[in-house]
RNA sequence: GCGGGCGUGGCGGAAUGGUAGACGCAACAGACUUAAAAUCUGUCGAUUGAAAGAUCGUGCCGGUUCGAGUCCGGCCGCCCGCACCA
């Protein structure tokens, strides 16, 4: 019996789809009267190979697109390259070649790679970021934000990276460390370029909710990000004139509590507040505990170690609600410079940080907020702050009241007063788009002594990067270059400077999509009436590592964009559907001096291995996301080579839910090696006259209804799980198919057309999982044209209602037996024969029956006592 | 500390409140073979039993229900995110 040889199968069918433009989406206005659905896989980072833990994302996302092209949509799935970012520098510092030839090559490899997984990608359509007619509409959006102020440029303390050489994002950051490199990040106060997102903090907020096919856990993230709160701001007025004349009259800070406003004992200012460094010019003593903070670690484990700490700072303020009442302004160690206003009013009684400062300091503690169920005249708070709500105590015109009102009542007083009012504050900072790096999208701007900021005319565009670049040295090359950085300034002609740095490569990753539906586009970013249209992406696919990073970029830009003339969208809102994939992981291996080895490099025993070239034992290690560093990467080319594209993408979308991680063993792969061999065996086990796949065997009796039944059975729960995104559901169904073809290949009446019916079924189902198997299994079978092109198959429902019931008889709750009985027997007798079935019967005894209950088609239930 | 998720065989994992363990992997036994690989057939939660069967079993304790892996309450453990955010 001959084997399926997907090496030379595979290469077949993708030469068929390629020479028939199978995948080119819809074309301009999209005339051809079907719905448009757009699928979209995170477009990766040409850093080399493709392995065969990335091709589970772009498999994901393959099988929705063939399953909805099946079904009669217009798909737009493409791929393009996020080209620019600083491995290809580091390439062209260790080994001396450019980072465009470096990328290139690279894009070259890896759509090569792309492209032998049998991908149904529409590839007209393909660009990189790194072109100039990709980045040169970048620096046109740059442009239309600066017009609209959704740019700018101040001196901030910024995160710089100093292995990198670049300052970092916020969200950059993680853990105090930079994102890529892993070294630790240092504060540098620095002029730098911001996009305003927040700006658009509230809305971000608020659309979160109409996400409702976003996974929670990424909409949760974002929202805890951008961490909107609800307050009151409150000023406090200075005592000190010398203070007042300088800075104002008085200390503002945010909170989300003014109902606690009588509790307060105290103000407290971030150790770099201007206040602070003011007073530490001649206060020794301040000078010192500000120099002592600013050493201070970020990391998370730095800042739970550290001990509140403070020092007076000798001025006073006054209360907002009665100005015989001073209260001491401090600075303290746990208030941050980056949050509100940098200031803060202790209420120890509510809060639990501003309690161990009081009580360090021996500030007063006077409770505010009494509990349910407290006694007003002996609660007293001792090391426990109360932050629940309750009733107002101790606090003049708010006594009495619950929190919640006391809270409005308070805020009201304050706006009378002129001493405050209702606020929102974010955690989110503005986005620091500014990199000191060479291989990124220039940014459009001038420097003029006499002018200033000058934007580069639109028509000036693009801004190429020069070519003749070195990387000798660590700094920016752009900054180094001998002539590129000097120009004329666009508004008075005189000499002036290029801006030497570039933008962040998640600013080339927030339009991309936008791009994808009409990359021909020469005088604008893209065709707004293209992106209307296939906007939003219907269901977008990738990692979770990108939460809040590129998800939260994307959905700022398509709203910004929307505030230019570029776009007009409805909803604001780039990714309708999001799933987030689990990785493909794999074992690690290391060798005795700690070299980290590939698993061609390993002969694996059972639960041992040994080094190959050396003989040596190595040390079996965790299982882990398949990554270059830890080399327990298995190679796209080398496997599709032994096992096929088909095996690839089977693997990966079997045995594991695809949001969770999914192991890569050997035998796994030979499971699915297997599963091929034997579906292709009952694929050319049919009788070569048999009737066609698109055949109906409608005078099926017995084992061949039975076998029809279940291909209709399957075809509904494989439909059912691709549109749920439960692909190991649909790969089990198909197995459960499959066995059920091996065992119905005797004769029998209408067998052969029953066979032939189902076969044509499961060509189809297993189409967008392994759709070279497919096709081969189409042709094979008689199918006309391509099994792409034929629909998605129809269930009989007919099929699905049963005639005669298989239920299972408890007693008490306890399995004891099974009856068969017709689908439309009464009850009664459903209770009857129940009743009198032997093991039903046996467990009966003794017993008075109390009740039955009868689930239609479903169980039945006696309870006995 | 706050927020989210998850605990089911040797392993990955299935189960609209209705026969727990589908499907796959591993393991074991057998067939084929000179032999091995490949392939095929069968067994495969625990205890007990010759067998039929019985008892127990979805992290632990309780509750709701005729019936709970699933719903509710309380614990324990693991994973992820955020973390002095006023």
């Amino acid at each position: 019996m001959s084997r399926y040889n997907p090496r030379e199968a595979e290469p077949k069918w993708q030469a068929a789809w390629a020479e028939r433009d199978s995948f080119r989406a819809g074309g301009p206005k999209a005339q051809n009267g079907k719905p448009k659905y757009y699928v979209l896989e995170m477009f990766p980072y040409p850093s080399g190979r493709i392995h065969v833990g990335h091709s589970r994302n772009y498999t994901m996302g393959d099988v929705i697109a063939r399953y909805k092209r099946a079904r009669g949509f217009d798909v737009l799935h493409p791929m393009g390259w996020d080209a620019f970012g600083l491995p290809a520098e580091n390439a062209a510092r260790d080994r001396g070649v450019h980072p465009g030839k470096w990328t290139h090559d690279n894009i070259d490899a890896m759509r090569g790679q792309l492209q032998r997984l049998g991908l149904a990608l529409d590839w007209s359509r393909e660009f990189a970021t790194c072109d100039p007619s990709y980045y040169k509409h970048q620096q046109a959006i740059f442009l239309k934000f600066f017009e609209k102020d959704l740019v700018y440029r101040k001196t901030a303390k910024v995160n710089w990276d100093p292995v990198d050489q670049t300052v970092l994002a916020n969200e950059q950051v993680i853990d105090g460390r930079g994102w890529r490199s892993g070294a630790l990040v240092v504060q540098r106060q620095l002029d730098q370029w911001f996009f305003k997102i927040t700006a658009y903090a509230d809305e971000l907020t608020d659309a979160l909710d109409t996400l409702d096919r976003w996974p929670e856990k990424v909409r949760v993230m974002q929202a805890n990000w951008i961490g909107r709160s609800r307050g009151a701001t409150v000023r406090f007025p200075l005592t000190e004139t010398e203070i007042a004349d300088e800075f104002g009259p008085t200390i503002d800070v945010f909170t989300t509590r003014p109902d606690t406003l009588f509790g307060a004992s105290f103000l407290a200012l971030a150790p770099d507040h201007p206040i602070v460094r003011k007073i530490a010019e001649d206060n020794p003593e301040v000078d010192v505990f500000m120099r002592e903070c600013a050493r201070m670690g970020t990391t998370a484990e730095d800042i739970e170690k550290a001990p509140k700490r403070g020092v007076d700072l000798g001025i006073t303020v006054r209360h907002p609600f009665d100005p015989s009442w001073e209260l001491p302004v401090w600075s303290a160690n746990f208030v941050l410079s980056s949050y509100g206003t940098g200031a803060i009013f202790g209420s120890p009684a509510g809060d639990q940080r501003d309690l161990d400062f009081a009580r360090k300091y021996e500030l007063a503690v006077n409770p505010v907020v009494l509990p349910a169920g407290e006694d007003a005249a002996s609660y007293t708070v001792e090391d426990e702050a109360y932050t629940g709500p309750g009733t107002i105590i101790n606090s003049r015109f708010l006594d009495g009241l619950d929190t919640e009102t006391a809270l409005q009542r308070a805020i009201s007083e304050l706006e009378s007063l002129k001493l405050g009012e209702g606020s929102t504050s974010y955690r989110l900072r503005d986005w620091l788009v500014s990199r000191q790096r060479y291989w990124g999208c220039p940014i459009p701007i001038i420097h003029c002594d006499t002018c200033g900021v000058v934007p580069v005319p639109a028509d000036q565009l693009p801004i190429v990067l020069p070519e003749d670049i070195t990387f000798d040295q660590p700094s920016n090359p752009l900054e180094r270059h001998p002539t590129w950085k000097h120009t004329d300034c666009p508004s008075c002609g005189k000499p002036a400077r290029r801006e030497t740095d570039t933008l962040d490569t998640f600013v080339c990753s927030s339009w991309y999509f936008l791009r994808f539906t009409s990359p021909w586009s020469e005088d604008k970013p893209f065709d707004a009436a293209e992106a209307e249209h296939w906007l939003p992406v219907d269901q977008y696919v990738g990692g979770i590592e990108h939460a809040i990073l590129h998800l939260l970029y994307a959905r700022f830009f398509t709203r910004a964009l929307n505030d230019t003339d570029l776009l007009n969208m409805a909803s604001g809102e780039p990714f309708a559907g999001l799933f987030t994939q689990g990785m493909v992981t794999h074992e690690t291996f290391k060798s005795g001096d700690g070299r980290w080895l590939s698993p061609e490099e390993v002969e694996r025993k059972h639960d041992s291995a040994v080094e190959i070239a050396t003989g040596k034992p190595v040390t079996i290690g965790g299982i882990e996301k398949m990554s270059k560093s830890k080399k327990n990467v298995v190679d796209l080319d080398a496997f599709v080579e032994d096992f096929g594209a088909d095996a690839a993408r089977w693997f990966v979308l079997s045995d594991s839910p695809p949001e969770r991680d999914v192991e890569y063993t050997d035998s796994g792969v030979e499971g699915v090696w297997r599963f091929i061999q034997r579906l292709w065996t009952v694929v050319i086990s049919l009788p070569e006259d048999a009737p066609g796949p698109l055949s109906v065997a409608t005078s099926a009796e017995g084992d061949a209804l039975a076998l029809r039944k279940t291909a209709h059975k399957t075809l509904k729960g494989v439909t059912e799980a691709i549109e749920g995104f439960r692909f190991n559901s649909a790969v089990a169904q198909i197995h459960d198919l499959v066995n059920a073809l091996r065992k119905a290949e005797g004769g029998g009446a209408g067998m052969v057309e029953a066979r032939a019916e189902t076969l044509g079924i499961l060509a189809r189902l297993i189409s967008p999982f392994i759709p070279h198997l497919a096709e081969e299994c189409w042709h094979r079978l008689g199918g006309d044209g391509l099994v792409i092109d034929a629909p998605w198959p129809e269930v009989d429902l007919g099929l699905l209602v049963e005639t005669d019931l298989v239920l299972p008889v408890q007693v008490n709750g306890k399995r004891r037996g099974e009856i068969s009985v017709a689908k439309d027997l009464d009850q009664e007798s459903v209770k009857q024969i129940a009743i009198s079935e032997e093991g039903v019967a046996r467990s009966l005894e003794g017993l008075t029956i109390r009740k039955v209950i009868v689930v239609p088609g479903r169980i039945v239930n006696i309870v006995a006592g």
